[in-house]
Order: C-alpha cells, then sequence, then structure tokens
DNA sequence: CATAGAAATAGAACAGTGTTCTAAACCGAT
DNA sequence: ATCGGTTTAGAACACTGTTCTATTTCTATG
C-alpha cells in the first residue's frame, strides 16, 4: 500500500553512497545486498535492476577507487627524483589510509569472488599509465637506472602498496609509520639513482628521447 | 547406519590435511565446513570438536604457512648484501607462488572475517624477527644506511610483499617477473647501501656492536 | 490530459554459508 | 565389561546472493 518508491534517477547514487557508507563504516562484510539496498531506502531488487549484481555494485566502488587513486599518483617531475616519489607516496598513502577498507577492496581481495570487470581494469591500468608516466622524464633525462619505464613504475608501485598492505594489516613493528614509509620512498629513490648513467645533479645535458622498445 | 568412524587421532590430520588440498586446488572459497569434512571424510561436527571454528582450522593454515615462509626468509649474511637480499628474495618469492592461495590467506584476507589468533600473530612475528635477524650484520658491519633493524626488515618485507602481491592479483605488465623481481631487490639493496657509512668493499673494519636504543 | 511502458516495490523461494543442538552409535581406555 | 568422551547423522537457525512473481508507482509519450 504504502510503497513510497524513490525517484528514478537517484535510485543508482542512493545504492552507490550507501555501498560507500557500509564499506567506510562497518567494512567489506557489511556489503550485502539487503544492507546496502537498506541504508539506501530502496528495494533490494532495485540492486539488481541498477546493478546485475553485487558484482556491480563492488565494481563501481573499484572504478570510483581507481579514479582517485589516478590523480594520487599524478605528478610533474623535477630535477629532484627522490623529492618527487617521496611526494607522489605521500599522496598514494594518503588516500590508502583515508580509505582503508576501499583500498583493501582495489587490492587484497577484500570482497569474496570480486573480480574487477574489463572495463574496471581499464581504469586500473590507467592509474599504473599514470605513475609510469610521471617517472618517464626522469629516464629521459638520465636521471635514474635506464630500465623500461613499465618496469620503474611497476617497482615503485611495488614498494609503495607492499608498506601500505602490511600497515593496513597490522603487519611489523616499526613506530614511526609515517616516518618509516616516508624513508621506505627515498630508498627506492637511491636506489634507482645508484645505477643513473649521468651523475650531475645539476642542468642534466638534455638527453635525445629514449629508445622505443 | 553403518556409521564408519575415524579413528580419533587421525581426524585432526584429515581435516588439516583436506583444508590444505581445498585451499590449493580450489581457493580460499572452497573452504566451508562442509567441503571440508566431506573432503577429510568426517563429520561436519568433528570439525568443531577440534577446532572450535572456521577460524581455527584457518589460523592452522596461517601459522603452517608462516612456519615454511620463516625458513625461506632465514639467512646468514654474506659480505655481499646485494646478493644476500637477492637470494632471500627469492627464497620469499618461491614460498608465495609455490602456495599462492595460502600465501593469500596470509596476507590478503582470502578468507572473510578470518583474523589470526593471538598465538598465530607470534607465528607470524617470528618470521618476521629471522629477517631482522638476517640483515642486523649487515646494519653492524655498516654495509647499510644505519637505521633500526626493525626498519630495514620492514623495508625489506614491504619490498618483497608489494611485489608479490602485486604480481598475485595480476597487476601491473612487466613481462619477464623472475627478472623485475630480482631487480626489485637490487634496487632496494642498492638503496640501503647508498647511505653505507663506509664504503670499503673488502675486509671492512669489525666496528664495535650496535647502540642499543 | 490520458495512457502505455519502464521501473521500483514487497515478498516468497532456493541453494548455500557458519554454527548449534540433539540422539544415537562407537571406541578406548580403566 | 562398562563408563565416558568422541564421532556421527541430521535437523534447525539466521544469514548470504540471486531469481521470480505480482503489484504499485512513476515517467514519458501520444
Amino acid at each position: 500500500m504504502a510503497s513510497v518508491r524513490t525517484p528514478s534517477l537517484d535510485v543508482e547514487a542512493a545504492i552507490i553512497g550507501a555501498a560507500k557508507e557500509l564499506l567506510a563504516t562497518q567494512g567489506p562484510e557489511a556489503l550485502t545486498i539487503r544492507r546496502i539496498a537498506s541504508q539506501a531506502g530502496v528495494a533490494p531488487m532495485s540492486v539488481y535492476n541498477r546493478f546485475g549484481s553485487k558484482q556491480g555494485v563492488v565494481d563501481a566502488l573499484f572504478v570510483e577507487g581507481f579514479q582517485r587513486l589516478n590523480e594520487a599518483v599524478r605528478f610533474e617531475a623535477t630535477e629532484d627524483v627522490e623529492e618527487d616519489l617521496v611526494q607522489c607516496g605521500r599522496r598514494y598513502r594518503r588516500f590508502a589510509l583515508e580509505n582503508p577498507t576501499l583500498y583493501s577492496v582495489m587490492f587484497l581481495r577484500a570482497v569474496p569472488d570480486y573480480e574487477p570487470s574489463p572495463e574496471a581494469g581499464v581504469i586500473a591500468t590507467a592509474s599504473f599509465l599514470t605513475l609510469m608516466a610521471g617517472v618517464t622524464p626522469h629516464l629521459d633525462n638520465g636521471r635514474i637506472e635506464q630500465a623500461e619505464p613499465v618496469e620503474i613504475a611497476q617497482r615503485l608501485w611495488s614498494a609503495m602498496h607492499g608498506s601500505i598492505a602490511l600497515e593496513i594489516s597490522g603487519i611489523g613493528f616499526v613506530e614511526d609509520l609515517d616516518g618509516a614509509y616516508d624513508r621506505m620512498a627515498r630508498t627506492v629513490a637511491r636506489g634507482l639513482m645508484a645505477r643513473a648513467p649521468q651523475v650531475s645533479k645539476k642542468r642534466p645535458t638534455s638527453r635525445p628521447s629514449r629508445a622505443a622498445t
């Protein structure tokens, strides 16, 4: 009889908002269809009408997470490799720590059975490419070890993700987590610089572009 | 009416064996009480008699995993920091890739709601301490950056785990995964060596022990 | 404005989950 | 040989994702 109906266009937003709220406040286990619908003030069936399945809802969260992470890892290379990477790492970490449950959905398989859709995978890929684009100038200018840009980006991502994954999981005994994270970033930066072809710190001779491979 | 009964002492081993089998062959989602019991040829109630809950079974897998990882990260420091860390990293990675689903239970929260018991946490801690003990001689001999041993160990663990977590999750685009992993280890090793107090590669003067803090 | 079609609703249903409980059968000790 | 603890089968409960139904409600078109 009552059957108050949510205006069509708002249903989708309400569901996503409810899912984000539940994920942030109660963790990935709270992401059930019935609870999401209830929190959104919507019928459970609406979730299926709008997103097809629970995977569809999680996919939307996943995509939004990577879009935000994409902005976090974007940077313009300066002449100071170490500082560039520390700053990038800090923004990455801030995103992760401000959204730990979202981060665990994106990277720790916190939602059982969830696998990113192909489209979501493309968005995740874009974040990786953004980081790669950030470090490429350092390669071109010979400030760091000459290797495939994709591999350099992978090393950076691994270091950032590894530190944060252990931190979120509560593994390890370091007390000053902020400082330890920065020093980790500096260690990797120095490791990359240790094999730089040219050592001149100031005004590096602008070299021709990288060899394409 | 038959009710063939499994000999008492074998029930526990059968359950653990079945759980390991299911985890290895069908992944964490296959770890259900009914399936574990069925695979073990045992009644579901026996799982509760022996392990209290599903968490108890997972805890046993978790503990065994960290005991094996403990052996993987153990090493005797030589004079070659870079080689020591590459070798340690390789053993760590081999364990992870040979037991990817177990690794994801240990580090990626692959089993919903599972949290390691305090006793399991102690075992996990031991692995960390083993790695720490491995690198301490390098600190004492001034071959790497002087920092808290716990923090050096954390940086190493973060790098190893980060690389492997991304690899297992299928994130990234590096083709030569074996080589990329080794080069990641070398990057971190060089980063640590870049700030070593003494640069003499051969016969470093045996310094007095580290300052206790 | 009237009306057709799309979408949201309540609610039942199904197989599966972890867990608890029961009553009966079994085995290994004293 | 008997007693006590353990295993067993099976039902039961609340929960999960998902599908289906029938009804109501809204929106966009004629």
